[in-house]
DNA sequence: AATCTGAACGCAAACGCTTGCGCAACCGGG
DNA sequence: CCCGGTTGCGCAAGCGTTTGCGTTCAGATT
């Protein structure tokens, strides 16, 4: 039926073992015979089955990624950037899509990945059960989202700092009740939301400015989370003059709510974000950029290093530039609307 | 080191074969000892080996789902939708993410898919030649975008219907001079912008509109290809009132160059896009909406199908329902900017 | 009581590869 | 000319399943 490696073999008057370290480049075959087998095996149009040389050889080339939701824009580009460096050093991506509990608990109850994969690259953040069930497969784990475990590589940005830099972006423009949207409230164990929180806290304490929790809204990170808590707080006795969004999404949420009571934007109420989404320059939002792709790739990377030389020490933790991206949604405050 | 199926065998005093057909649910297996062993696997925490069953049993439970690119809204979301049906139902997702040439090539000439996966999911057409390999593979094939080959299962959706309407909007706002911004240099082999296209000539021969070749712009179907082409058309002496962008990224370039241009949409410009983009409704840009993720879960419904019952014939090509969306960048042509 | 019939289960042969080990043949050095 | 050391290759034992077929045994049929 198809084309085993006795095949290609028998074409060649050698043995399988020979074909196999042949193409393999395995010491123990000369140069002369490898050559034969290679052309022997291109003709015949063969590729070694997968599932059998990861029975028995142990190595699968593949590499498992999780994901929490594959169509949110940052993962999606997180995952782009990983699968090419994966794929062009010839490894598979399995792709795990763990949106929903159910998907999650079925994912980590039957571990369905277990002896399917050399690494695994997670783009969520594992509870410590769940982290310990991802060590138990005794495989290389990386992850570029806040909130590492230990036996996880991780690269990341600095998000205190990034949020350091918007909110004082506001403060410099004069604002004094400065609002910020955030999405405490979803998936747990994850440090991302908790540091982008206290670089907001530090930048008010450093300006003197009184700390109003009523000026904090969750909503989810997403674009209807962010207008939920727009509304929120347009719905204050004093509502702010300027937000922080903790992300760009949940900016564009809180630009819509804003659209939608007839606030101008910056004229009435500023706006800032964290990611600086492929949207965001459509919008004119003003934004902390952090290279998303970047990151996959770099996480790729040193899943890959750790493959090749799994005697390496793990590395340290890789920590990505970012930068503040002025643009228009961003203003001093109307004095009008001063309270 | 890890449990396999021996174990649990040994732990229930029967053998390796009952052991599998218990597991799989196989007849063979009185009741009773079924629910013994099942507890024995749950106990000792055992899953099958993927490599190993599907060397045994030429099932690899595991789907192919190949991509341009990932980090693209559209993709993004087809994906995640199929990706929860096909776990739900118990395959794995191999992904390929095929965005650059070389890839494509390595792709479709090593084939790493082969023996790998019992069905392939494509996102994006495959040329004849590759479109070949694919059908060599002898699995089920579908996909969800247009211009499809034979030996394709496809869902999508009446693209030159909903450009019609979307350009029938703008005529019966009163536009005359109307531009259509395409996508027609990117990828071949797809019918999509050939549709939309004929679309927009449709209507305009029946309001019997002239059609100026000068009003198409192309730029590639993504935010800058959008932004270029507007720009392009507003070089033009007379600049078209309206556009109709293939795509909502498009759309959302050319909002982008239109604010550059220091241009009112819709005071000055109409814009209507395809698509629904997430963050269509965000920008307020009115558009013809197409159900993205749930072409993903038909499509993968439509393998999982075929994978049952590998007998049925293949379906008929799915059309999904699109619906026109009126929200606030289209208007009636401003007079005093009529030529 | 002898025979037949299923149901329930075990045996062993694949599936297609990898790899430790063995065995020639050949090399140059003493 | 003998011998230790390479080099190049084949043998065969796995890797963990699945599955066709054979066996056993209890109960039904004559």
């Amino acid at each position: 039926m198809t084309v085993s490696i006795t095949d290609v073999a028998e074409a060649t008057g050698v043995s399988a073992s020979t074909v196999s370290r042949a193409l393999r480049g395995r010491p123990g075959v000369s140069e002369e015979m490898r050559v034969r087998i290679v052309a022997a095996a291109a003709e015949l149009g063969y590729t070694a089955s997968r599932s059998a040389s990861s029975l028995a050889g142990g190595r699968t080339y593949t590499i498992g990624v999780v994901v929490p939701y594959v169509g949110r824009w940052f993962f999606g580009t997180v995952l782009d950037a990983a699968e090419k460096v994966f794929s062009a050093a010839g490894y598979d991506v399995l792709l795990y899509n763990l949106g929903s509990p159910e998907a999650r608990k079925r994912f980590f109850t039957k571990l369905p990945i277990r002896k399917r994969v050399d690494a695994v690259l997670s783009l969520l953040i594992p509870d410590p059960e769940e982290a310990a069930a991802l060590r138990s497969l005794d495989v290389p784990l990386a992850t570029t989202v806040g909130g590492a475990r230990p036996g996880f590589m991780v690269v990341g940005i600095d998000d205190r700092g990034g949020a350091e830099s918007a909110v004082r972006h506001l403060v410099n423009l004069g604002h004094r009740r400065i609002g910020m949207i955030s999405g405490a409230s979803e998936p747990l164990h994850w440090t991302t939301p908790i540091d982008r929180r206290q670089g907001y806290l530090d930048v008010l304490a450093d300006a003197g400015i009184e700390h109003d929790p009523a000026l904090e809204a969750d909503g989810g990170y997403t674009v209807e989370g962010g207008e939920r808590a727009m509304t929120e707080l347009l719905a204050l006795r004093h509502p702010p003059t300027a937000v922080f969004a903790q992300s760009d999404e949940m900016a564009m949420g809180a630009l819509r709510a804003l659209r939608r009571h007839r606030l101008r934007v910056p004229e009435d109420v500023s706006v800032v974000g964290f990611d600086d989404h492929e949207l965001s320059e459509v919008v004119g939002l003003t934004t902390v950029a952090q290279p998303v792709a970047a990151q996959g790739q770099e996480a790729a990377r040193l899943l890959l290093a750790q493959l090749d030389d799994p005697d390496a020490g793990p590395p340290h933790p890789v920590e990505m530039p970012i930068r503040f991206i002025l643009r228009e949604t961003t203003a001093p405050p109307n004095p009008r609307r001063q309270r």
